[in-house]
DNA sequence: CGCTAGTCGGTTTTT
DNA sequence: CCGACTAGCG
């Protein structure tokens, strides 16, 4: 968060590059770090010069591709460790990728210093020239809460009612600008439009201002501030062209505008680069070419909601001409049926580059699908089958639960405590998220830098000292009149009389505080010094009179906290740390199952897997299809894709007849996904329990037929459609119409399901301009214009109003 | 200013 | 059905 460190590149004490007489003893008699490559992994790491991009398909070896071609760049004398620039998304991959470079290498990638997230890259890059961004290198960088308390007095400042315009989509809005590299200046008319009537963009404006005066960076601004840097001072650029001989990036498919744009810029090389230093030993012939390699697999692309532009990766070939693209399709990790059954299934995507595994493993186990009645029954054959695999001595560390939402978490969580199957669940607010530790945070902060409004904002009536909303104004506007940060507006106004003489006390009491905090930040030693903070300020106090549960778990995160400062030298290390690093290491000593969601898995690998939930609405999430048409689904269908492939020896799939959501039991039918999956490779089960009577298995056709919760109807309704019919509201309506697929589907199933998911998106023959419809808030009304899904529609009552297809029903 | 009853909404998540 | 957030009172 503040000080800046700038021994970060000293150069790599050893090995010294090489001379010629080395690479050519590295030709001559091949690295051990290069043993046990296929000959596609060794292309991609020996692929030096120009750009290239690696496909890694799920399980393919691309980290230790990624590792292992930094450390030949390295031994073979071509670059120095300083002189490479290798991102990833997040810490936990950066570490990882450190970890193993340092196993190929020994000490040396201790010298990595750009090796790290996007974002800590460009931390460091700011804090070394922020006087050309206008800002100093101490600056503050904003977490989410942070972000939407300013975005609240931006909204305020600008007199717009908050209720009407909520700081949370504005945060969410201006985000989604930032990932598309959209300064205040470059967000077009339309967008501004989304929020407060056009003023979009000034509060967008108005907010960075606030930032700056602040001193202050939100996540966003980290990447876009960097290009800023790099397009207003060409000389800067150069200077980093120059010194990142070698740029690699991980998990490319992830990559938003603004990082790609980044990339962009650091990878161009106008005119031939001069060797760095003369004794350099480098194959560049002056070749304007650059030394990216970016490694990614688009059939794994699942942050689409977030920005992420898979296109980044469909147009690398297009972006970087000449570019060497190679696939990794060999697979170490599943078996024969899984793959199969995740190729079958992907292959359903259109818009990919296209990449088929293979494994020379033994077909193992099929996948299995199985049917349970509802939701609760799902639960209990998914911890049935794993205490069997318990007794069997399976370990449940190899043992995941993949869900599509959170909330499908809880059924497991339940089972799992009467059956005392020890489990984690992965996710939930993590350990710098949570509030008690966000609040020592603000404290820690503000004694750090007095300057710091918005930790004073967090804690200055934390714990609860009788200071509201009034005093706060006060502050406020004693500090822009006299231009001082808040705290020190409120030690001033303990001068006047302009606070009651009882609020006086309590706002002396708290600045006085503070002035001590700070006096002994250089004496004492910051572990302790966070403990008195804590322990003065009332703050312990507060959460040990609490006598809810979660009061004692809390306290002991302010231990744990004290205690992960320790690895820090000092508060300054320590703050920036976690303002980069939101995570804490876990514990994974324990035997447990895993819970988790599919997005958290990724990258992850388990024995065992089980995929739950598998059924229209769910996976695929209704949302992804309304709001987001065929390329929701698309990126739905990489999720499973992403779930089948996580297993090394067991995918096992399930779907609930009935579940509950938001209270209510909804019937569902089994997810499109599994109508996908090849025959072959798959295996139906039966549920053993007892319950699940409703399927019809007695006659042939597709074994899917066996799984259709009704019988036969008049047309075969495929899955896209069984999802907007079951959508209509009222279980009337799906009684009569009846959701069935029947035997058609199974004969041509992918072509048959392509025809008419292309059709998803467009027109609906269901509604034309002219019909009269109903919808269940609004009434009945009149269709004036159909969107693909979205009707605009005249409501008799209600007025004209844009609502989704599937929540009318024809008059 | 702080508590409590009502309302509203309810994928996915990193930095 | 549950939790997060707000209006309105003590």
């Amino acid at each position: 968060m503040t000080r800046p460190d700038f021994r970060d590149d000293a150069p790599a004490p050893a090995p010294r590059p090489g001379g010629l007489a080395a690479r050519a003893l590295a030709a001559s008699r091949p690295a051990a770090y290069l043993d046990g490559l296929n000959p596609e992994q060794r292309r991609a790491i020996e692929t030096l010069d120009g750009p290239v991009l690696v496909l890694a398909g799920a399980g393919t070896g691309k980290t230790r591709v990624l590792t292992t071609r930094i450390a030949h760049i390295i031994s073979t004398g071509r670059a120095y460790p300083s002189q490479i620039l290798s991102v990833t998304f997040t810490n936990k991959a950066a570490r990882e990728m450190k970890e193993r470079i340092g196993g190929l290498l020994g000490d040396v990638a201790e010298g990595m210093p750009w090796l790290g997230t996007f974002h800590s890259i460009c931390t460091k890059l700011l804090r070394r020239h922020a006087e050309l961004v206008d800002l100093r290198s101490d600056f503050t960088i904003l977490d989410t809460d942070d972000q939407i308390r300013l975005m609240k007095q931006v909204i305020a400042a600008a007199d717009l009612d908050e209720k009407r315009w909520p700081a949370r989509q504005l945060a969410m809005l201006i985000d989604s600008w930032k990932n598309r590299a959209l300064t205040p200046k470059k967000v077009s008319a339309g967008e501004a439009m989304a929020f407060a009537n056009g003023h979009g963009a000034e509060l967008y404006a108005a907010y960075q201002a606030r930032l700056k005066t602040l001193n202050a960076c939100d996540f966003g601004d980290l990447l876009l501030e960097a290009i800023r840097l790099f397009q207003e001072n060409p000389e800067v650029l150069a200077e980093y062209q120059k010194r990142f001989r070698y740029i690699l990036v991980d998990e490319y498919q992830d990559t938003n505008v603004a990082q790609y744009l980044w990339l962009r810029l650091l990878a161009q090389r106008k005119g031939a680069a001069a060797p760095v230093r003369p004794d350099a030993i480098t194959d560049d012939t002056g070749s304007p070419r650059p030394n990216i390699c970016c490694v990614g697999d688009d059939d794994q692309s699942i942050y689409g909601w977030r920005g992420a532009e898979v296109d980044n990766i469909l147009r690398f070939e297009h972006d970087f001409p000449g570019a060497a693209v190679i696939r990794l399709e060999r697979n170490y990790r599943s078996t024969g049926h899984i793959l199969a059954t995740a190729a079958h299934l992907i292959a359903n995507n259109e818009g990919r580059l296209g990449k088929t595994l293979f494994t020379d493993d033994e077909a193992g186990e099929k996948v299995t699908v199985t049917g349970a009645w509802d939701s609760e029954e799902e639960a209990r054959l998914i911890n049935d089958e794993i205490e069997a695999y318990q007794h069997k001595s399976h370990r449940l560390n190899e043992i995941a639960i993949l869900v599509r939402a959170s909330f499908q978490m809880r059924e497991f969580e339940d089972r799992f405590v009467t059956t005392g199957v020890p489990y984690r669940v992965i996710g939930g607010p993590r350990f710098y998220e949570r509030m008690e530790i966000r609040d020592a945070m603000a404290y820690l902060r503000l004694v750090n830098q007095p300057a710091d409004d918005l930790a004073f904002e967090r804690i200055y009536n934390t714990p609860k000292r009788g200071l509201g909303e009034a005093a706060l104004g006060t502050f406020h506007a004693y500090a822009r009149a006299a231009g001082v940060p808040l705290l020190e507006a409120a030690r001033q106004l303990c001068q006047t009389e302009d606070l009651k003489p009882k609020v006086r006390q309590t706002v002396r009491d708290l600045t006085e505080n503070f002035a001590r905090w700070r006096a002994n930040l250089e004496t004492m030693r910051h572990t302790d010094l966070a403990e008195m903070i804590l322990e003065e300020s009332g703050y312990t106090d507060f959460w040990k009179k609490d006598r809810s549960a979660e009061a004692a778990g809390r306290l002991d995160n302010l231990k744990e906290l004290i205690r992960s400062m320790e690895e820090f030298e000092n508060l300054q290390g320590f703050l920036e740390h976690v303002s980069l690093v939101m995570d804490a290491a876990e514990g994974e000593a324990e035997d447990r199952v895993t819970i988790m969601t599919l997005h958290a898995a990724k990258g992850l690998e388990f024995e065992t897997v089980f995929l739950p939930g598998w059924e229209e609405g769910l996976f695929p999430h209704q949302r992804a299809l309304d709001e987001n048409g065929r390329a929701g689904l698309e990126e739905e269908r990489r999720l499973a894709y992403v779930g089948i492939t996580r297993a090394k020896r067991r995918s096992k799939i399930y779907f609930a007849t009935n579940r509950r959501m938001h209270g209510l039991w909804n019937a569902t039918i089994p997810s499109r996904f599994i109508d996908e999956l090849p025959e072959a490779h798959v295996e139906v089960t039966e549920a053993p329990g007892a319950g699940y009577g409703g399927y019809n298995r007695s006659h042939g056709g597709s074994r899917f037929d066996a799984l259709q919760p009704f019988g036969g109807s008049s047309y075969a309704t495929p899955g896209w459609q069984r999802a907007q019919t079951r959508s209509a509201p009222g279980p009337e309506a799906r009684g009569k119409t009846g959701w069935a697929g029947g035997g058609a589907r199974s004969a041509q199933p992918r072509l048959l399901e392509g025809e008419l998911i292309a059709k998803s998106t467009g027109t609906p023959a269901r509604f034309v301009a002219g019909t009269r419809v109903f919808h269940i808030k609004f009434g009945n009304g009149t269709v004036a214009d159909v969107d693909g899904n979205k009707l605009t529609v005249d409501f008799d009552k209600a007025g004209r109003k844009m609502v989704l297809e599937s929540f009318v029903q024809g008059g």
